[in-house]
DNA sequence: AATGAATGAGCATTCATTCAT
DNA sequence: GATGAATGAATGCTCATTCAT
């Protein structure tokens, strides 16, 4: 990794929380430039624009997240084991290793769904991907053996997400973690009776 | 009704979309001039700032979707019926009827969670008052015979609330209409199962 | 006194301290209606603008310490005893008979000598006719064989005005009560030497 | 000197007249702008906000006469020489030497003492050290021999201080030289007689 | 004579971005 | 590759003033 490489992923890593807390719109390059030490023209010298870092701190933001799921799931043998894995960690959505800010996609989906095309699309691919990834462990389980053939791992796996992002919304606006753990524990039930 | 609870509501009606697309930190007082068509300084003769213009704006488009929520129930003559009235309602979320911009809890509450607390204790109640009517509505239809006494009635009404908050992001984020109505038609299952 | 004029004595009044306090450019309409309690529309339908207002205002205060003066100096038979009056008077300058917020010609003639043509003359008036005042007390006092025929009538009348304006500044920006009782002590001893 | 500091030299400079003649308040950032060349966004680049303009263009203003009396001075060989430069430079009182708009000290105490305390404290501190120096410069004359044992330095600085700034007031508002002729020919006279 | 409501120019300040060095 | 300094448009907000009622 290059210097500019490293400067990139720097700012990236510093302005994390700053853009996943306030939003893209209300974090200003001096807010940038306080987290990271740098000048204006450091941070521009690095990325074409405002919109690019926040490009690329939501890649950052969402890798964050996919990652600690990955680890998690390499630990389970079993499919639904795998699939439990995302309310376990949700239950833990302000654990250290989780974003500053609540759920990146959430955030971001909302602030940018009527202004901005192009992040939109980001957001949009990164939830498909979500979703595939649970129609794939889901139809894996009922192959298995695992799950009963009745299931419709589309609209399972559309429940599962629509329930973590209204809990975190829930959780997060109201400071009462129990909304999370009562929600969580019902996508649980919801995997346990797949 | 004065003159000025006129253009009061003349102006909260005029810029209600504007917030509730666009987001608070974005409607610049410059799109609410031009939406209304008044000066900055009517606005300002009227409102204490543009944070007050928005919580009003945000009990309007609010009141839009109980006041709706509210007529379509009347109709209803069972619990069962009444509760099925949210994921009617909200398949057709981009129906004139509702708030253009999405569900204004949502918006609202992801803007401001880490940002504004005034504006998130406003959100906080309209998410309990939602949740309370919910309740409410289960516990008298199990009292009345309707439903199992086994439900509990605080969960299955945070699991309607949050699959609903979370299909409306899903389903605008990525435009797929079809991610509303398996949702939907999921929580009438789950409303039909009480 | 129709109530036209009692209501332009009322806004004079009610508005006096705040002019001499703030200054003309920063007593805004604002704090004029909330010193009142009347409506700007009210204000207007008595004055011309908001510099009329502090013309009169200006009038107003200044008559405050000239009527202090007057009084006092009518209970003295001596010219050095009418003379005396004004460096105790001034002694006691945040006395609530006298403006509040410091010499009214003071602070006017700083406010507006280099930008308010009009009002800078007013303000000169107002400092020609206490000057006079003085000249014609001293000269009657030499006339009367009160004091020595060597006197300089004018010269002392600008000392003594000097001295004390000087005073009023630098006691006010100092907050040392102890700057004026020591400059009046000194214009005392000077008129005492007449 | 680097950039920075002299395009902050450069915006106190240009702007000194400005507040000096029109006051702080009264001074727009549009003034600002047109009397330097420069946009609102340099002038905020190198000062935090117009208040900080204003407090360094006082510094600036008062070093300027400072600076005239300390070379006046330094070509003074006895005490009473020394203080004589100040009636002797305040009767050029509008030289091109001296800061257009009069005397900094008075138009600044004038201005800020109801309300910018901070202000109030700079002014206050300058007026305390004018005062030190012709209380230093009087008892060491005491103690030269050149002066009487009898003058009470501190009253004496104060009588000077007042009537000086008095005589400024007196001549900027009725625009009658001759008033400062007089005063300051009072001045010298009360120097001639320590 | 007074009010309530509006105007539009003006305010101080911050913004994302650029570019010579 | 990075910096410091500048830009100019945009920000939210306040101003003195007007005028129909």
């Amino acid at each position: 990794m290059g210097k500019a490489e490293r400067t990139k992923q720097f700012i990236i890593e510093k302005t994390a929380t700053l853009f996943n807390t306030k939003g893209i719109a209300a974090t200003s390059l001096l807010d940038m430039t306080e987290a990271t030490g740098l000048t204006k023209g450091s941070i521009y010298g690095n990325f074409k624009n405002k919109d690019e870092v926040a490009l690329e701190v939501f890649r950052y933001n969402l890798k964050k997240v996919t990652g600690l799921v990955s680890e998690e799931m390499a630990r389970e043998s079993t499919f639904r084991g795998k699939i439990l894995c995302y309310p376990r960690i949700y239950t833990l959505f302000d654990d250290p290793r989780f974003p500053v800010g609540g759920c990146v996609i959430l955030n971001t989906a909302v602030e940018v769904d009527d202004t901005h095309p192009l992040m939109c699309e980001e957001v949009s691919k990164a939830i498909n991907s979500w979703k595939n990834t649970l129609v794939f462990l889901i139809n894996e389980g009922i192959q298995a053996g695992e799950f009963s053939t009745e299931n419709n791992a589309e609209d399972l796996a559309l429940q599962i997400i629509a329930t973590i992002e209204g809990a975190v919304m829930l959780t997060k606006v109201s400071g009462k973690i129990a909304y999370m753990q009562s929600l969580m524990k019902t996508v649980e039930n919801l995997i346990n009776s797949f």
